[in-house]
DNA sequence: TGAAATGTTGGGGCG
DNA sequence: ACGCCCCAACATTTC
């Protein structure tokens, strides 16, 4: 019997434009995922992406299934599980999808390093983006700064490659006898259980590559014409909702921006705003390979100087959605209940964390890290140094967001409030994103009582802009 | 991928 | 008819 390949599926759950599964698709093979807590570095899935990655890891086990292959789990050190298996298996090549945070890279080294020891080939692909992030650099070679720079470089690189059809059979190797234990999907005890929280996540999302792909093809024949104008709008189906799938690697980017350059003749426009979101995430990622601590340290490095407050209160106040602001509350509800923000809200909540509360932006990630199903170790650094004004292209300093100017313009209704803060649901929309200015029969009407039934709000705006101008300045350029 | 303060303009009311 | 004031509406500047 010829040698099996072996296919380590990582942050790539899906068989369509799935190169390292494609290359064993004519063989028998191995596909194998490592749920390594064990390697030093690896930063612990937070609760909503391990929830996520249950049910994709169960949904891709079926697919895989039905084509006549086998998706087997392990749980460790994936550095040593992977050669220790590809040795016991006689395999003869190893296939995997490229990841670009540091410890990740460190692991796939070694990887490769123990393979070549033992004569075996490991080959890695590109799925996870539309370009490498050594692909679009400067002419000086080094990493981008600007975002529009970085997106047009890596616009006029040329046409992206074609998407890979999903194989349509598989081949099952039969697990070796000397190798690795496996171990079952509910052995890793990914969901919640005492008690379950899942239940608006699982009335929210159908994670794995069916879900993505109805959450596509939806984006694109009900929402992509409008979604230059309607995108920033909270409140109706705006936007793709592609973000977790594409953080699981169950659609590509390739996929997406193949299906919304066919779609681009109706909307030229959209097509290209659009683009630009799966840009921002290709820069993100473009950021993290340049700079591996983008969690951890301001990018800029003089924020690393700036006094957070220490504001136990306001951070619980904040991430409960409790803090009299509606728009950044119906955000932070809606992240706790299904795993998600729409973007707009994000950034709003987020420039009130740290503008508004002087709260460090990395308990700000932090949250979002545990409570995201779109949790990305590069977009979400990325994006809260943007908003702290630490980050690539970021926000300046003196750019802080009014929570109820914001509401009025892209809540104008109060829909979204209302959906996220049943308690404000009856007040009338020219107060709901200020409740504790409406006049008192307006709010006895609602059933609204500031302070009992709704918050305070727990900073004076003006007051919190004035602080925030008045420490950051200490700090600018 | 702001908001607020300040400056400018121009229509209308009115003596 | 004219000058003056008021004040939206819009533009510019500043943070």
């Amino acid at each position: 019997m010829s040698s099996p390949a072996l296919v380590w599926l990582r942050d790539d759950l899906r068989l369509d434009d799935q190169p390292a599964i494609a290359a064993a698709a004519d063989r028998s093979a191995l596909f194998v995922y490592v749920y390594d807590d064990a390697s030093p570095g690896l930063r612990p899935l937070g609760g909503a992406s391990r929830w996520w990655l249950a049910k994709s890891l169960a949904a891709l086990r079926h697919e895989i299934a039905a084509r006549g292959g086998r998706l087997d789990i392990l749980r460790g050190p994936a550095g040593e599980l992977i050669p220790e298996l590809a040795r016991g298996a006689g395999a003869s090549h190893v296939y995997w999808t490229r990841r670009y945070g540091a410890a990740e890279i460190e692991i796939d080294k070694g990887v490769k390093a123990a393979l070549a020891d033992a004569g075996i080939a490991a080959k890695s692909f590109n799925g996870q983006l539309l370009r490498e992030p050594w692909e679009v650099r400067t002419e000086a070679g080094g990493a981008f700064q600007v975002f529009t720079a970085f997106w047009r470089r890596h616009r006029a690189l040329g046409a992206y490659a074609a998407p890979l059809r999903a194989p349509e059979r598989l081949h099952a190797a039969r697990w070796p006898s000397e190798a690795p234990r496996r171990v079952s999907l509910e052995d890793l005890a990914l969901t919640p259980l005492k008690p379950d929280w899942s239940g608006g996540l699982a009335e929210t999302w159908r994670p794995g590559e069916e879900g993505a792909r109805a959450r596509l093809d939806r984006f694109v024949s009900e929402a992509l014409e409008d979604y230059a104008e309607a995108r920033d709008r909270p409140d109706g189906r705006n936007t793709s909702m592609l973000s977790p799938h594409l953080r699981f690697g169950e659609i590509s980017p390739r996929r997406v921006a193949a299906a919304i350059e066919a779609a681009r003749g109706d909307a030229e426009g959209a097509a290209d705003k659009y683009l630009a979101e799966l840009g921002w995430r290709e820069f993100s990622y473009s950021l993290l390979y340049d700079f591996p601590d983008l969690a951890k340290r301001a990018w800029r490095a003089r924020f690393e100087n700036f006094a957070y407050r220490e504001d136990r209160a306001g951070l619980r106040a904040w991430a409960r959605g409790r803090t009299g602001y509606p728009l950044v509350d119906a955000g932070m509800r809606e992240l706790w209940a299904t795993g998600y923000m729409h973007n707009r809200v994000r950034m709003i909540a987020a420039s009130f964390l740290i503008k508004h509360l002087l709260i460090d932006w990395r308990r700000g990630e932090s949250w979002f890290w545990d409570t995201l199903c779109d949790a990305d170790p590069a977009n979400n650094a990325a994006s809260w140094q943007w908003v702290a004004g630490s980050g690539a292209d970021a926000a300046p300093y003196f750019r802080i967001f009014n929570p109820v100017l914001q509401g009025q313009r892209f809540d104008p209704e109060g829909a979204y409030v209302r959906r996220w803060i049943p308690e404000l649901a009856r007040l009338e929309a020219a107060h709901i994103h200020s409740p504790w200015l409406a006049p008192s029969d307006a709010l006895a009407r609602a059933g609204v009582t500031i302070g009992r039934t709704y918050p305070e709000p727990i900073v004076d705006h003006a007051f919190a802009r004035r602080r925030a101008l008045e420490k950051l300045a200490a700090i600018k350029a």
